[in-house]
DNA sequence: AATAAATTTAACCAAATGGTTAAAAAACTT
DNA sequence: AAGTTTTTTAACCATTTGGTTAAATTTATT
């Protein structure tokens, strides 16, 4: 039986990419993906022609919501420790949201590298980084807070926010930690992390 | 043509390690493994069996590289400070020769939790926490340090050294930079990392 | 209701893939 | 040198897999 609440092409798409990213490009089926949609494998042909464009189609989509509004915080016009603030908050609760995202999105990036380049075009990556970088260097003149590259302040956010859910399986493991337990760890992070990141920026002004 | 100063064991693990490490279980081809190898399918198979043996191998093999060490050095009684120096160095020199790692072993840990459960029981990870956890709770009633959970801490500095290696292709790309500019700015966060987080957990005795 | 168009299916197909087998070749023993 | 064991290969095999086709069914259109 099949339900129609949702169209047939929207059920593949819902299907499709709980497979691609738990499974990856080579290790879903086609098959599998026709049978928990409840329909036939030539229906999902149908709609989408080959295995490699539907893949496609669910990378875009996935690649959009990892970097989802991402830029806008970054260049927005909020003072440096809020911004912070405010992007540790978005990533973490995103990522909540869609814990195998991450993990998604970078291996198939580094399997294919190229299947990245036209979307972060498509994105204002270079504007971003640019207003972001003079945001820095500005309280860095100021002496808010202490030298450091765009760079490497970005990847530390990112490194931060992303790589407890990357690394999910192995934390929970390695802490003897269930479900529940990671989640509420995250949550702690969600405070946490951007306290961490102010504090080590932050001049540290002994007398 | 072979080469004998390698035995035909040893050439196999070492191709299988590439295929596998870059394109995973079920994206590598036993038939490739073979002919990069420069001998019969069949070899393999004589050699190795399946597969999916062949790979439990090859895992192992990388997820102790993954560890390697970090047990030895979290465990030992040097100060924290100095401990977290030597964490990150360590960590970004192994992963800097073995840059694939990361990404392949938290890759294949989320597909299939279950392979790494024997080899963590091996390390003496329990042990490891515990010490660990004392050792910063003392620092924090000492007045050295700002109040964070062992786990946490862990976390953002394994965060802060191995992410950077998981999202090297998004980097290179966002950025805009090449390989060589890759190491440079890799070569940087082994001095920048730890001051990072050293400086987070200070405690800033502002008068 | 009749017709046309879109959707869905069952049955196939060719290529790829992990794995096997039996024989050949190489290395080792005596 | 003859015989034994180990290593290596060519040729297969069964299954899986992505993809196709032609017919059936459902859904518009008139």
């Amino acid at each position: 039986m099949k339900k129609k609440d949702k169209s047939t092409e929207e059920a593949i798409l819902q299907v499709a990419r709980k497979a691609f990213t738990q499974k990856g490009l080579s290790g879903a089926r086609m098959q599998d993906i026709a049978d928990e949609a409840g329909i036939n494998k030539a229906l999902v042909h149908y709609y989408f022609e080959t295995k490699e464009k539907l893949f496609a189609l669910i990378f875009e989509q996935e690649f959009g919501k990892f970097f989802s509004n991402l830029a806008l915080v970054i260049s927005s016009e909020i003072p440096l420790f809020e911004k912070i603030e405010q992007m540790v908050k978005l990533d973490i609760e995103r990522l909540s949201q869609f814990p195998d995202l991450p993990l998604f999105v970078l291996n198939e990036v580094s399997h294919n590298p190229a299947r990245m380049v036209k979307r972060l075009k498509q994105m204002g990556v270079k504007d971003m980084l640019g207003s972001f970088q003079k945001q820095i260097d500005g309280e860095i003149k100021n002496g808010t807070i202490k030298s450091i590259r765009a760079e490497q302040l970005l990847i530390n956010i990112q490194s931060l926010s992303i790589f407890p859910f990357i690394a999910k399986p192995m934390i929970k493991n390695v802490f003897q930690i269930n479900e529940k337990d990671f989640q509420e760890m995250i949550e702690v992070r969600k405070k946490e992390v951007s306290l961490f990141i102010i504090d080590a920026l932050k001049i540290n002004d002994k007398i």
